[in-house]
DNA sequence: AACTTGTCCTGTCATGCCGTCAGCTTACCG
DNA sequence: CGGTAAGCTGACGGCATGACAGGACAAGTT
């Protein structure tokens, strides 16, 4: 499906190729985890994999290029977030199980790719439209089947109907990923880490059913 | 009490001096509105002032030295929002009447600086103290009367004791940055712009006082 | 008006990164 | 072993950076 890998410059690229290429993506990843996003250079990628920014210029058009490809890698990855919530219970002890395995499986996931979905999230404020529509691949992986719980619920007459679906769900995971991304602000307001989970998954609970969490 | 501006080369800036520096900082912002954040360069903004590259490093260090300066100043401009909580009533209708005019009342103040701000969120998650700083006093601004708000509800037992105050109105706080830093999201989940307060306020009054909010 | 003083701006320069190309090396295949 | 395509890099023009010295300018003084 996916047509070979090829270079800028039209060629295929053979083995000892995609391991240069690769090479570059993994420099290139370690180094957004460790600098400003404005200050990485194609000279220290190419640097850090052993190899000339010319070849850089082989594999991609620019930096941005490079990055795009890191983050649908991730977008894919993402896909197996769906799992958090997708046929899972809402009802009394079993809903408030599925709140807390989403938040904590979301910002777990957040967190382990947070120096490409801070770059990601940058593009997509900027406007970038394939920054954005990465991004909502990833949020998308648990909004979609959340508004369909959402909906459910609402048809069951066990939650608001005047909200709607994708609104609550949107925000919900909106707070998720902003939780995730700066995690630092709750720290400086005085909440642990590990208070973060048992303080999140009840709101989110809330959100979702309209109801107090039961004890 | 701010010293007098100074260039970077510490001579004292006259009227004139000030005004070229208020030109590149305006110029600057204009800049950060209209293209990616990477790609702002000192000689374009230069050039967009009239002047040249030499006169921006008169009085910035570099761009991102700039870019604070802006940023603080937008700091100081959120104290205002304070107002938006504290002090209001939280019990039925003037609580939903509360919750509405916090939601729209942030958003505004959060899209009016949309391009600042988008770059103080990358600075913050990258781990800028200085940009985090400027997030928190921002983000205080409301955080701090609405943790007072919740411990007051807690207190007269009509909220959940089990959660932190500081927890919840941090997470509410995050859900509305987030929101109105990425309201094309909810515009992709088929989300009308202003159906986005009608749906965002309900979640505010149910985070912070745990009910339903009254018809 | 000429002079003085301190502010303000810019031409210029060394440095370094960008992005491209021609050309060299390496690997594979018949 | 030659042919072919992949793989890599040195070198280069172009541009942004950041520093400096010196000239332009405003305002007050004599």
């Amino acid at each position: 499906m996916t047509g070979q890998v090829r270079t800028v410059d039209g060629r295929v690229a053979g083995r000892r190729g995609q391991e240069t290429r690769q090479k570059l993506l993994d420099c290139l990843r370690e180094m957004l985890s460790t600098s400003p996003y404005r200050d990485v250079k194609v000279i220290d990628v190419a640097r850090m994999a052993g190899t000339s920014p010319a070849t850089f210029y082989q594999y991609f058009p620019d930096v941005e290029g490079a990055v795009l490809e890191i983050a649908e890698e991730m977008a894919k990855d993402s896909d197996g977030l769906k799992e958090l919530v997708a046929g899972k219970s809402w009802a009394g002890k079993s809903g408030v199980a599925t709140s807390e395995e989403l938040v904590d499986g979301f910002l777990a996931f957040w967190r382990k790719n947070d120096a490409i979905l801070r770059v990601v999230t940058l593009g997509a404020a900027e406007g970038d439209k394939r920054f954005f529509k990465i991004r909502m691949t990833v949020l998308n992986s648990v909004a979609k089947p959340l508004t369909d719980a959402v909906k459910d619920l609402q048809s069951k007459g066990q939650a608001d109907k005047t909200l709607d679906p994708a609104a609550v769900s949107g925000a919900l995971i909106s707070l998720l990923a902003s939780a995730a991304e700066h995690g630092k602000a709750f720290t400086a307001w005085g909440v642990k880490v590990k208070d973060l989970k048992p303080n999140l998954a009840p709101l989110v609970y809330l959100g979702v059913t309209g109801k107090k969490p039961p004890k």
